[in-house]
DNA sequence: ATAAATCTATCGGATTTCCGATATAGAACA
DNA sequence: TGTTCTATATCGGAAATCCGATAGATTTAT
């Protein structure tokens, strides 16, 4: 709707929180509702979930939680750079909210 | 190509940098540049100026150097809200690209 | 004034991104 | 056991996001 709808956090948000410590789909989901205001609905998360297996970035143990794959690893620390460098001034950004 | 392409990012983007001062478009794209790496396309970047124009979120001065409308103004201190509240922990990412 | 270079603009479309609807599996409970 | 509730899974598609190709406009240089 808005200009800024900003679309396309999502699968890094997911390789974040995982990266966080093991969590199941329905936690990733809670986790994202408190970031975001609204909790993604099923078809959003584990179509997510499913192509970062497929990717081997996450594994599933025998409960259905995730963990980061040494790959994912290596890719969370090469998104959060990119990541960290476009957003380098985050700081003044939250100056922006509190005015 | 990667999980974590991250596109959605520009629309805020633009907003953000024009907030910083009256730019123009190619100054804009410079300005992205240094941030992500790689300058867009003037395909990219000239139609999100004018559907931010059309959004009365920007206005163009006789030099077509770009500048926050009021709504603009408003629009980027609620985007930069929800932003930085799901990106509040940024600097445990960026603790991560230095591992 | 003319050519070259740069900036601006537009179009169509490939791809990504997410979600609603629906279905199945599993857990908790009466 | 049967019922209810929650979690997981899949599909198709709507909307967004961005870009390549192309062309016109403007500036700069010769």
């Amino acid at each position: 709707m808005g200009c800024c709808e900003m679309k396309g956090f999502l699968s890094y948000l997911v390789l974040w929180i995982i990266s966080k410590g093991s969590v199941t789909g329905s936690e990733v989901a809670l986790e994202l509702a408190k970031r975001r205001g609204t909790k993604p609905s099923p078809g959003t998360i584990y179509p997510v979930l499913k192509k970062m297996v497929e990717k081997k970035l996450i594994k599933a143990n025998s409960n259905k939680a995730y963990s980061l794959t040494k790959k994912g690893e290596k890719e969370l620390k090469e998104t959060c750079t990119i990541f960290c460098q476009i957003f380098y001034d985050i700081h003044d950004m939250h100056k922006c909210c509190h005015k």
